[in-house]
DNA sequence: AAATAAAAAAATATCGACATTTTTGACTTT
DNA sequence: AAAGTCAAAAATGTCGATATTTTTTTATTT
């Protein structure tokens, strides 16, 4: 995973990378606790590290710091989901409205490329394993950049990435569900050929049903695992 | 977040919300240096209590952590400001929709009501005095709230709060910059009335004139100073 | 036996100290 | 005198230890 790379990082980024990471994969269970003296001994590293990193965590939305009651993994509810999905939605209007009027020949070959390695990489709608699921994630976040990419906002995509990880945990949440029938593929095949011909209220409903289509999901997932456990 | 509290605070809290109030008032210049030291003198805190706070503000996005050269203020830039109040005005729309579409009776009461505590606080324009402006602050930032208070996204909300704290900051900037005629109060009015009425579009119109022409005015004096300093 | 209270254990928030790195400032060289 | 060099000073990132608070366990009472 997301590992070292060639400049020393510091401890702190360490762990807060690796967290965070934890986090949004959903190897941590939503609103467990985050125990300061494990992670000391996972990670080989003083508690300022620790802590450092679990308080930039905080900010981001992504742990809940309790008043001398130490840290915990942000909590997930099927309201958030829908909260979360609806201004996802009018969000990404927002930037793929600015990015079809701006976008320009590259980005109509961003988009292409783009579109192109993601429906390579399903080739036959098998993503049980988890090395090919995580490409897929990689290369699905990288069609929808590039949709929008000719935004030309640092401060949206800033709170697009915030809401995509955020997406991305709860979808995850929901892998070992039964689903039912979706053409994931061909849901991005429309978007890609509506940017192309700068279709904005197509786009519209298009990611509309996308988002909500996954969100869906993820609620029965949810909901069958709310009436399972405990 | 009003995080205020009755029982005693902890160390990192009260350190992340003085340095938070510092550079968000502009007590601190941007791009500044937050020295460890120096803050753990004046607060009598230890290290690992301003770290954290530190670190908080970090993913804030109101400092930034240069790697083995310690914590900064967040930098300013006529650009980023550009970026800013751009992205603000997007999202401000998206969500008086959403609040314009929802809004009750409750709602309408309570814009009539921050629309008229706003206007009486500023009963000559005369605004120099450093307490009466913190308190215009307070009730301008209620203002735009309750325009926006029906839209029921924490998430629109989040975002919403995040850009106009940025946008405070930028704002700060120019207090001393001679400003141009401009009547506020009539800028409010005008908002609040298409509010009432329902007008979209109307809205979207004044929204953008509001925010743009306080940037316009904050980019004037961030110019004049530029080629005046150094 | 259930509920309550006290004691033990664990975990937290905070602190001061240390090794490394960066910055500063004096000194040398062209 | 300007530029480069190198040692002193300051600041950073990291660590282990300690006092408080929370949680768990044990004992007591109704």
């Amino acid at each position: 995973m997301a590992t070292t790379s060639t400049t020393a990082k510091s401890q702190t980024l360490m762990v807060f990378e690796a967290v965070r990471g934890d986090i949004l994969d959903v190897r941590m269970e939503p609103g467990s606790r985050l125990h300061v003296g494990s992670l000391v001994e996972r990670f080989g590293v003083s508690q300022s590290a620790v802590r450092e990193a679990l308080s930039r965590l905080v900010a981001d939305g992504l742990a809940l710091a309790l008043n001398q009651k130490g840290f915990r993994v942000a909590p997930v509810s099927i309201d958030d989901l829908h909260d979360l999905t609806e201004a996802r939605i009018e969000m990404e209007v927002v930037a793929l409205r600015r990015s079809l009027e701006k976008g320009d020949a590259a980005w109509e070959a961003r988009v292409l490329a783009a579109y192109h390695e993601l429906s390579r990489s399903t080739p036959v709608a098998v993503e049980k394993l988890h090395g090919t699921m995580l490409l897929w994630g990689v290369l699905h976040r990288r069609f929808h950049n590039a949709l929008a990419s000719a935004a030309g906002s640092d401060w949206l995509e800033r709170f697009r990435e915030v809401m995509f990880d955020q997406s991305e945990r709860y979808r995850k949440l929901s892998v070992s569900h039964p689903t039912g029938p979706r053409d994931v593929d061909a849901e991005h095949r429309a978007l890609m050929q509506a940017a192309l011909e700068r279709d904005v209220d197509r786009m519209h409903q298009l990611v509309a049903a996308h988002f909500r289509a996954t969100a869906e999901i993820v609620t029965e997932a949810m909901q069958s695992r709310a009436s399972a456990v405990k």
